[in-house]
DNA sequence: CTCGATCCCTGGACGC
DNA sequence: TGCGTCCAGGGATCGA
């Protein structure tokens, strides 16, 4: 499940080794994917990828060069392709004299005799061609950057929502590229339930918070990201990061730090792992558990 | 504003 | 070996 660190792996991936290559033409498989298929079809060719970046989740490809036929230079040189990898999405080049893997839905011949290609089983994944405004008003949807988001400007977030806290740093128009995984590992090293409110954590533990994220997205970027869901980069390596996972996938095994059965909860519509010793529930999930006496008058209503 | 439910989709795990 | 069933999950959408 590709998430922040490993779409930053593919970008500096694809930065390597594309950056600069122009497209000769474009083959499109299943397009349910793609926003606007035909753009792709004829805006693309002739245009060159002059690099790749992440933004959130996003892979950002920004072309330049001639449009084919009458883009004006400004226009083209605001544009992009924008591509995001879904649960189980991978893009990358490849000798184009090579077979394609069953599920390639878009292939990007380069003027090198390579083959830029995605693709993705599931198709949870998005591509648009994205220029001027239009792409502004795009990236415009989505939160700040959480490994350049300041201590002030994390605490106001948090301050700003009374959502849970898995649930805000999941939200990608709070914070962009926070998924699952680095969801839990974060509130688990900084030992906040996921189902705290997110404007009840003190500055303090905020700090901790915002402190525990960046670190483990640097780490994780570091080791190349994640391999769950077969995550490949750029060059078809695996990343390093599961085996420093504390928290994501750990139901029943024991807490690094003290021991106690790693607990699984749906919060936010997804699963989420945590010590429930290390993370203590809020007052207001306790309070569900606490409930001594049923209540006698509390059975069930004689509606039948 | 925030929530849960539902849908999209396919491969892998599991049970028989 | 093969089949059916369940599940994973990012994001959009909708009703509560």
């Amino acid at each position: 499940m590709p998430e922040l660190p490993e779409v930053e792996t593919l970008a500096r991936g694809l930065q390597r080794t594309i950056a600069g290559r122009r497209i000769v033409s474009v083959t499109l498989g299943k397009t349910d994917f793609i926003d606007n298929p035909s753009a792709l079809e004829e805006f693309l060719p002739g245009l060159s990828i002059e690099r790749v970046e992440r933004f959130g989740k996003f892979m950002l490809l920004r072309l330049g060069g001639e449009a084919s036929g009458n883009g004006t230079a400004h226009s083209v040189s605001a544009a992009s392709l924008l591509v995001h990898l879904g649960m189980t999405g991978h893009m990358a080049p490849q000798p184009a004299a090579e077979p394609f893997s069953k599920h390639t839905h878009a292939r990007f011949l380069l003027d090198d005799g390579c083959e830029l290609r995605y693709t993705d089983p599931r198709r949870f994944g998005r591509m648009a061609y994205l220029a001027g405004e239009k792409l502004l008003a795009e990236l415009g949807r989505f939160g700040v950057d959480p490994l350049e988001v300041s201590e002030l400007e994390f605490g106001a977030l948090l301050k700003s929502h009374k959502s849970r806290i898995k649930a805000l740093l999941l939200d990608q128009s709070a914070l962009r590229g926070v998924g699952n995984i680095y969801a839990d590992e974060s509130l688990w090293r900084a030992k906040i339930h996921p189902k705290r409110i997110a404007a009840t954590i003190s500055q303090g533990v905020s700090r901790k918070l915002r402190k525990a994220l960046q670190d483990i997205l640097r780490e994780a970027i570091a080791l190349r990201g994640s391999s769950i869901s077969d995550f490949l980069d750029a060059q078809g390596q695996p990343g390093e990061y599961q085996r420093r996972h504390r928290a994501y996938g750990r139901e029943a095994k024991p807490c690094y730090r003290c021991k106690t059965p790693i607990r699984r909860v749906i919060v936010a519509g997804r699963s989420s792992y945590f010590c429930p010793k290390c993370q203590p529930a809020p007052k207001s999930v306790k309070h569900k558990l606490k409930r001594r006496k049923p209540v006698t008058s509390r059975r069930k209503p004689a509606s039948q």
